[in-house]
DNA sequence: TCAAGCAACGAAAACGTTTTCGTGTTGACA
DNA sequence: TGTCAACACGAAAACGTTTTCGTTGCTTGA
């Protein structure tokens, strides 16, 4: 087993000093082309990289990003990630990745560990714990000791950061819009509570189309669904709970769903009900994970970008603590979202 | 802007040299009450942490784990870093992760990137051109400088490192039983090309489940799907192929699929044609994600414990790391499948 | 009164780099 | 022969820790 090399261990056995070494190594014009090529090629056998570790330290960053979010085993986290890898790793950065599992606690230890020289900024999309609690002073407290953060998808304005969102009442229009035009009466909206403000700016989109087209909504049409029957194991009471929504609405023609999953279940209580799609029932999703592409029939949906959100945080992250000048602007990036059409609209 | 507060500092503001701070906050009994306590206040008042990479330099390790896989948007793998990530914080460690996205150059270039310091270890899963080539430097080196890797899933047998697998061939045949049990007749295959090693394993294990039911194997059942048609663009070439499986087994009542992609889009197909499913025609797939869940019927399927696997894989690698006596001794860990039934049988 | 011992602290090395600032040796030129 | 560049290299600091090994000054016991 040889272990790694290091500079003085090829200083010693070239019989030179540790700066020759290094400054050989690095092409200076200080040392004779003689003793430049003995030392490279030593170096060259043996294999020699830099440490990164102590590279780190001496200038004072570590050409790292770290990612905080709320849950990986997540198509859209998963392709923003790959995003934010592919720039990342093309400007020579690496990536390292906590998890909060939607947790405050997590979410704070997780900062913790990384800000104290692990990396140069962060990435991040807030736990819903922490959104509830609207306790953001780790993040106030990272920026406040120079560590620049970038937000995405679930954010809070009155932090100093970049951010990168999507257009959600937009998109949300465009697919309510979309149900509208294609001759639905009575639209359903399936969403989250109110304090994950993405589930909000889509309710928000719902409520405007239909403003739009002189439409009033119906209380009874919009399904406020507790976001814990997002986890697979509470599937059976979302099932309970949208099909109390067909219930009350029988003569209900299209559905709006803020994400894959209820509008996938949505789908599957319609069919039992005995509903054809498009047919009697048109349905738009949110998100274009590998449910929607999948779907019988296949969702037609509001796809979010996650791979250019992704590169784009990215992109201004680095941008960021690449910048000679200490200016603090703040940008906020719109990410169009994009209205997919497949077989569960007309 | 209060930049992070380090000992040299406290020292100058105590009044004090840094080794006196430094072992006042370790509660060193060289240091007096006194002193200690004004310098725990002191540092506690500016919220000193210790700078990692400073520790990671001292102490030749930086107490983080090197990922590397092929791909982040899988289930699969996500999955696995979910329970890399659990077991890694529950034990100190952070995660960083690299995506070789199944390029051999790619995976090298990684590797390379992580192994000069900046990680004390690998979990990985190796990339399809590198299975394909053939060629494992990149790994035999990195052990060979003191760097322990565990593979996953994708492994290869003559590498010095601990492995966390499958039982694939036992879980297809498992699966392929199954059907048998179910009363089909003609079973195929839909599987990957040979140089796949866990696709060369679910084969082995359908030829096995027939060998023990005296059924003779007959090529044309055996369909193996040329890996690229794996990615979502070609997708309708996949269906193709498999709609020429069907017209040439006309009596086909049962697949195996050894992935969710191939299973679903085989339902797809056998829908199109008009089988209904699971009268006319049973099937399974292999790995138990989002989409088995979700599909109609939903799909019986063989779950391989993703997180589970990240889960031993992190446990073996840590265990290797903070182990005091150097022996190599290298464990394969096979992880249980389970055959979780859905509609898709009957 | 003096040696020994103890309590409390500091200096310095080490981890592996890069970089600034010498320093000694040449050769050229007056 | 003496002076001055240019050349080629080395010493040392710095990044932020921890830890070993002094070094004080004081108390104690004979």
């Amino acid at each position: 087993m040889k272990k790694k090399i290091t500079l003085k261990q090829i200083a010693r056995e070239l019989d030179v000093s540790i700066s020759t070494v290094s400054k050989a190594l690095r092409n200076s014009i200080e040392i004779s082309e003689d003793t430049r090529q003995k030392v490279q090629a030593f170096a060259k056998f043996y294999n020699y990289r830099p440490n990164n570790i102590a590279l780190s330290l001496k200038n004072r960053k570590t050409k790292t990003i770290g990612i905080i979010i709320p849950e990986i085993v997540h198509h859209f986290f998963s392709k923003v990630i790959s995003g934010i890898e592919a720039v990342a790793n093309k400007r020579g950065y690496n990536v390292i990745v906590g998890l909060s599992n939607e947790s405050f606690a997590k979410e704070v230890i997780n900062m913790e560990m990384l800000a104290n020289g692990s990396i140069d900024g962060f990435i991040l999309s807030i736990a819903k714990e922490t959104l509830q609690q609207q306790d953001y002073h780790h993040f106030t407290e990272t920026i406040s000791q120079g560590m620049p953060i970038v937000m995405f998808d679930r954010v809070v304005n009155d932090i100093k950061c970049d951010k990168v969102i999507v257009d959600d009442a937009q998109g949300a229009k465009k697919a309510v819009t979309k149900l509208i035009d294609n001759g639905c009466k009575n639209i359903a909206i399936i969403t989250t509570k109110d304090y994950v403000s993405v589930g909000k700016l889509r309710t928000q989109g719902y409520l405007d189309a239909l403003e739009t087209h002189k439409i009033n909504p119906k209380a009874s049409l919009v399904l406020k669904v507790d976001d814990e029957l997002l986890s697979e194991d509470h599937l059976d009471s979302l099932e309970k709970e949208i099909e109390h929504l067909f219930n009350k609405n029988k003569k209900l023609d299209g559905i709006f769903a803020v994400n894959e999953l209820y509008a996938i279940t949505a789908m599957k209580v319609a069919r039992k009900l005995g509903l054809k799609m498009p047919e009697d029932l048109q349905i738009i999703g949110f998100t274009d994970g590998v449910l929607s592409k999948h779907a019988v029939p296949t969702l037609t949906t509001v796809s979010q970008h996650g791979q250019k959100i992704g590169e784009k945080a990215a992109e201004l992250l680095i941008n960021n603590l690449e910048r000679e000048d200490e200016e603090d602007i703040y940008e906020t990036v719109i990410i169009e979202t994009e209205l997919i059409e497949r077989e569960s609209t007309k």
